[in-house]
DNA sequence: GCGATCCTGGCC
DNA sequence: GGCCAGGATCGC
């Protein structure tokens, strides 16, 4: 569900709650902890500080006061929202519940349970395995160093090096859609079939569709919504995503569906070459 | 590289 | 009842 428009905007809307002083931990017997038990998960937590909230690609990274983080994803379906008072009728697949004293606390919602719940460092003193794979965030990464690392993957589609955590992490399936048709690009097109400008191109077109995501608060196909429980405007900003057999939002071109490895792609032919 | 796989739920 | 879904890993 959530790429990394989604994520910034969970972060942003849970900062104010910094800190935040964990009294009890509560984890339901199905959560998709990766890489630690829930008794490590609990003497990481219970009775510690989170101090701020980070964000790396689509992962949150939840600072405590003792160096360890406390790292989610929340895969397609999940969702982390602020309590001020507990729910009088607590979501179904609630998987982690981070109480204060006073009652407030964070809920880590996810029916699917493609989400991961983690640390970083792991107890044994590695490193988070995934986590350490990302490239540069969208925002920081130089021209020269995107196309070098796209040059990496010579023969993949252009929509497969998007999805492709390695390059520009924090890309779904919808942004990937989105930033290939500002650039102009066909999304079945080769890496090696693009030149180095085109690419310096598609860079500047995945900042400006991600940052237009931010501003709108993310887009909403279905359940997303920030820790307040808002919903987010981009879908209305959406110029291919989800308009199969309809005109691109601006009207340059009649909008067609396929499958890449088994994932809905949208593009307009007679816009992207 | 590609398909299968982990899950639940909504929609046709 | 079957198909599809905003993700990422794994094995071939």
């Amino acid at each position: 569900m959530p790429e990394l428009p989604e994520v910034e905007c969970i972060r942003r809307s849970l900062t104010p709650y910094c800190p935040f002083v964990i009294a009890e931990m509560r984890l339901s017997a199905v959560a998709p902890l990766v890489a630690v038990t829930a008794a490590e998960l609990r003497t990481a937590l219970a009775q510690h500080t989170i101090t701020r909230i980070a964000r790396r690609g689509k992962y949150l990274l939840l600072h405590l006061e003792t160096e360890s983080i406390l790292v989610i994803h929340l895969g397609m379906t999940g969702q982390l929202r602020w309590h001020a008072q507990p729910p009088s009728s607590p979501h179904r697949h609630t998987h982690l519940q981070l109480i204060a004293s006073n009652g407030s606390g964070l809920h880590y919602i996810d029916p699917r349970r493609f989400g991961v719940i983690s640390l970083h460092p792991l107890p044994d003193g590695r490193p988070h395995p995934t986590l350490e794979r990302l490239g540069p965030e969208y925002d920081a990464v130089a021209a020269t160093d995107f196309i070098a690392r796209c040059r990496r993957h010579a023969r993949l589609t252009l929509k497969s090096l998007l999805l492709h955590q390695g390059v520009v992490p924090g890309i779904g399936n919808i942004y990937a859609c989105e930033a290939l048709y500002r650039a102009g690009l066909d999304p079945r097109r080769l890496v090696q079939a693009t030149s180095d400008e085109a690419l310096r191109h598609l860079l500047a077109q995945i900042r400006a569709t991600l940052d237009l995501g931010i501003a709108k608060g993310g887009t909403t196909l279905r359940d997303y919504v920030d820790g307040h429980g808002h919903r987010g405007a981009m879908k209305d900003f959406l110029h291919v995503y989800d308009r199969e057999g309809q005109s691109s939002l601006d009207g340059r071109g009649r909008v067609i569906r396929i499958m890449q490895n088994a994932r809905s792609t949208f593009f307009a032919p007679a816009v992207q070459t």
